[in-house]
DNA sequence: AATAAAAAGTTGGGATGCCAAATATTTGCC
DNA sequence: GGCAAATATTTGGCATCCCAACTTTTTATT
């Protein structure tokens, strides 16, 4: 599988790192995965976010982000509140609790963002990443034949 | 979130890759997902291996393979045989239908793999590589914390 | 030979992700 | 003002992932 293993390092790469993440956090007993703290630090920064705001700073669907306020709600970290402007949203409230949870979260994904640099030169860096942020140009219509439709407008 | 901004990256990018290569599969009617592809090429190189040759050739745990098995046969892509050399073991075989499967996903993911690498130069594709390769090493134990154990084995 | 330890595969639980559909509400257009 | 279109959020379905526990079988140890 010469061709597809670029695909296959990404996603199995990738496993492991949230893996790993997710069992640090457990271990620091931040009580938080990974995205989850992603939310409490959005709604330290500014508090009382929309659902539609989350989704799209964090990057998920917002079924998705349904599931992970659940969550977070479900343990006291975040609380829904209607919206006094708009009768469809909700204002997501973090708590005392979750800002702990998520300062505490913040510590082992600061050493493991490190981690991941170590031994790599900061142009190497530059490079992973400038990578990774093409994938939202190439990849960014959901339909995988809409490249033919990107390469014919270039003509 | 300067310093998290990277392994945020990385979900995010891996995400949008993930979504658009099973949807470009979708489209092509290939009938399964890239993990479920990898498992038929797998098989199509050297059919009858057990779960636990899967699992590891695969980069997922046991229970995860066993569902994605569980749906490969389903759709009459894979059957599961009992080894004749040791009861505890299931020797998976790949159908003629599962090939097909496999070959025409094969079209797509090879495409994609190009769209990955398109715009970039060879040696900053083995940068990348490089980076994602070390996750394997820095990450590998489950236990976030044995990070300090390895430090400690340095001195 | 007997027994402890390890392995094979499955089940169950939890988390995360996308897609589609549904309902209530708001916005845009005529 | 009335109605079509868009939006906010949830629900339900499916897929993928890890962890823990379990039962049966095999291997390793005594």
């Amino acid at each position: 599988m010469p061709d597809d293993r670029l695909i296959f390092l990404i996603f199995t790469a990738q496993n492991k790192l949230r893996t790993y993440l997710n069992n640090a956090l457990v271990a620091a007993n931040a009580g938080v995965t990974f995205v989850q703290a992603g939310i409490l630090f959005l709604l330290k920064q500014s508090n009382g976010r929309t659902m539609s705001d989350l989704s799209q700073l964090i990057g998920v669907d917002n079924s998705t982000l349904t599931g992970l306020v659940d969550r977070l709600e479900k343990v006291g970290f975040v609380a829904r509140q209607a919206s006094p402007t708009d009768r469809r949203s909700l204002l997501i409230q973090v708590t005392p609790e979750g800002i702990a949870a998520g300062d505490k979260a913040k510590v082992v994904i600061k050493r493991i963002n490190e981690e991941i640099k170590t031994g790599h030169l900061p142009e190497e860096m530059e490079i992973f990443k400038s990578i990774l942020r093409s994938f939202f140009e190439k990849f960014n219509k959901n339909d995988g034949s809409s490249s033919d439709d990107v390469q014919l407008s270039h003509k």
